[in-house]
DNA sequence: GCAAATCTACTACGCATGTAGTATGTAGGA
DNA sequence: TCCTACATACTACATGCGTAGTAGATTTGC
């Protein structure tokens, strides 16, 4: 199953679900940054279409609260993200990575890591 | 100016206009893939918010159609795209990177190109 | 046991996006 | 010149997202 596509702020709660484990609306609620914190129906309303669109799901019931937990992973998502981008680019990572150097995002500390990191992989494999 | 965010279908639009040049409604439209091609006066729609964005404006006129061209340049949109992302993930590229290099989008030869071009740009600046 | 607090479930609404129709204007060929 | 083809400008509408209010159920503190 496709799962659905995820708004910038649907992806700020699952956030807070990877983050705190199974919630509350409350909880989660109480969880995002001060400055801009939407009332606690607001948070409520997008919890439950993520659970519509299959990234939530109801896991329990506190006192008369519902407990949701995520189905999808951090991983997976943040997966899926980065394809959906890359799809944009016409599927050219080089050229992503292009960008990031150029805005001098990604150093070259960074890459170096990166590679170590990956050399070691693909010598175990 | 902070350029108003770009939809993806209107990323596609200016996509044709990076490629074709200045061009009018017609010819964008034609120059989309047949499997999915929007009504004429769809694409004028979009053309036409892409403008009010600031995104396109109009060149000149050659008979009764309007000729636009882009006013952003594929690389900042690019890079805007890619800013945007790296936001959510809380700014960490690296993290980019590894997805990119877990979902096997990016090979190790790739790694080692960026970081000898990036190592010849430090040592010239 | 009752009132206050809290939660749920539902509804609403404005803006953005993708979609397209319609009325009107213009250009160019017969 | 007049008809036809095409373009413009405007309007409309469904869906998704971000926002929140309200009515009614449930819990809990006293």
């Amino acid at each position: 199953m496709r799962v659905k596509r995820i708004s910038r702020f649907e992806f700020q709660l699952l956030e807070r679900f990877w983050e705190l484990g199974p919630s509350s609306v409350r909880e989660v609620q109480e969880a995002l940054p001060e400055e801009h914190r939407p009332a606690y129906t607001t948070v409520q309303t997008m919890i439950y279409r993520l659970e519509e669109k299959g990234a939530l799901r109801r896991l329990k019931k506190i006192g008369n609260a519902h407990i949701f937990e995520a189905v999808l992973t951090r991983t997976a998502v943040h997966k899926r993200l980065i394809t959906d981008l890359l799809e944009m680019f016409g599927g050219s990572p080089t050229s992503v990575m292009s960008h990031l150097v150029e805005t001098g995002k990604l150093t070259l500390a960074d890459i170096r890591a990166i590679e170590r990191d990956l050399s070691r992989r693909e010598r175990k494999s």
